[in-house]
DNA sequence: TAGAATGAAAA
DNA sequence: TTTTCATTCTA
């Protein structure tokens, strides 16, 4: 069956996506209803669905019913006129890769040209063992397209008009260069919708950035917030962002998430937000995207924050965590949140760590280079004509709030902040002694008076 | 209908 | 080697 174009019509793009299965258009135009698809291969969330099933209906000789290979199934998914006699040829692999590509990233670039330019990036990033899956699915297409059309012969035409020659010429080295980046932080995932071009995923990123509490354990905690971090696009592939500007939530929620025991803790913050952010927010989100979205396109927002409708006083943190059921995702996400415990309490929980070293009687306890504390060693090699007994010295570490991290809640912001060591407390038994940091010349009887009679001292 | 990519297939 | 055409859809 050669290939063959109905008359001199104008061949018509198949928009798949919008064409319900298996009917045809007002033009003729026949629709298949496609099938799953899942290769094995990591890229299995791409649908790569193709396949050059016949028309509707057909009688079993028609439209052979190839078995899928043993790596992959693919399916129909494409169009041609019902009236006509062409034949389209099977897809090569990159073909199928970018209709692939089409169908997984989430972008609203409409421009073909600047997607296909993309795809071509990624394309040539893949492994040879990546591109193997969409290989084997052209292979597995041009099986069928035989089977289906065993006497189909590939038949390019001369132009009956002398074409302008179709010009390969090179993009810009600016445009290839933008073109690989966006292609690379689509990839790394970084833009999430491309080309944005309305304020349609403005809610999503109005939620303020947070750029780390500074926990004062007080019922407020200062907060910077700065805009959103625009959405990247082709055309804007280094938005700005509006700098931090501080702003006070309130705590409502204050519990220890966790308990390191080298060398620092974690609080878990919930902070209260206002009902209703006040319109600075709201500038902070124009100014970050105001080159996609006109001012006037902005609704008003509100962070989905409603206020607790009667704050109580803070109640002492239950002592000790007891595990419960898991709470269901429906349940009132702020009823149960622990209150603000005192500063007392918080002492208690992130004041200090005790570090505790045995120490025979001519070993001292100091601060060494780095900052901690370390433990002399003897003076006399050999131990055993030291009888003393041995004794623990302590030193405490205390600590104040380090890193944070920010964690937006369906109702709160989650402040984590980790608290790490701020200075290391030293012991010098050389003070006892009268004597000088660097003299460590003390004899044996007074370590052990030391060792004996002050343990507390060591503490 | 050109265009933007890659690759198969034919001239 | 050159050309067409598979896909997709906006300009």
């Amino acid at each position: 069956m050669p290939p063959s174009r109905h008359s001199d019509a104008p061949r018509r793009s198949r928009r798949i996506s919008n064409i319900p299965v298996r009917n045809y258009d007002e033009e003729g135009f026949e629709v298949y209803e496609p099938e799953a698809y899942s290769p094995r291969h990591a890229s299995e969330s791409i649908d790569a669905s193709y396949s050059p099933h016949p028309p509707p209906s057909p009688s079993p000789s028609e439209c052979p019913s190839l078995p899928p290979s043993p790596d992959e199934q693919y399916t129909a998914s494409y169009t041609r006129r019902a009236s006509d006699d062409h034949i389209p040829r099977p897809p090569n692999a990159f073909m199928l890769f970018r209709r692939a590509w089409l169908k997984r990233q989430e972008h609203t670039e409409r421009d073909q040209c600047k997607i296909s330019c993309m795809v071509s990036v990624e394309w040539n990033s893949l492994s040879s063992e990546e591109k193997d899956v969409y290989r084997r699915q052209a292979h597995q297409a041009k099986l069928e397209h035989q089977a289906l059309y065993p006497e189909y012969r590939y038949a390019p035409k001369a132009r009956s008009k002398p074409r302008v020659q179709k010009k390969r010429v090179p993009r810009s080295s600016q445009e290839v260069s933008r073109c690989k980046e966006v292609a690379e932080r689509l990839m790394r995932g970084e833009i999430l919708d491309h080309g944005l071009e309305s304020g349609v995923s403005l809610a999503r990123s109005a939620s303020p950035a947070f750029v780390g509490p500074s926990l004062s354990l007080s019922p407020s905690v200062e907060v910077k917030v700065e805009s959103p971090e625009p959405e990247l696009s082709w055309d804007n592939l280094y938005p700005q962002r509006t700098p931090a500007t501080s702003t006070s939530f309130p705590v409502v929620g204050h519990s220890l998430q966790s308990h390191s025991a080298v060398d620092n803790y974690t609080a878990d913050v919930e902070l209260q937000c206002p009902d209703v952010v006040s319109s600075e927010v709201m500038d902070w989100d124009a100014v970050g995207l105001n080159s996609f979205v006109p001012m006037d396109d902005i609704p008003p927002i509100h962070l989905p924050a409603p206020a607790l409708p009667n704050f109580v006083a803070p109640a002492p943190l239950p002592a000790v965590k007891e595990e419960s059921e898991p709470e269901s995702p429906y349940s009132p996400p702020r009823a149960d949140s622990p209150s603000l415990p005192s500063n007392r309490e918080i002492d208690n929980y992130f004041g200090c760590k005790h570090e505790t070293y045995n120490l025979e009687p001519q070993q001292t306890l100091f601060t060494n280079s780095s900052g901690y504390p370390e433990v002399s060693s003897f003076s006399n090699n050999d131990q055993s004509e030291y009888s003393y007994p041995s004794c623990e010295a302590q030193t405490s570490t205390w600590y104040e709030p380090g890193s944070s991290s920010y964690e937006p809640g369906p109702s709160s912001y989650h402040a984590n902040v980790n608290f790490e060591p701020a200075d290391t407390a030293s012991y010098y038994p050389q003070h006892e002694a009268g004597l000088s940091d660097n003299q460590t010349d003390f004899n044996d009887d007074f370590l052990y008076e030391l060792a004996q009679n002050n343990p507390a001292y060591l503490y």
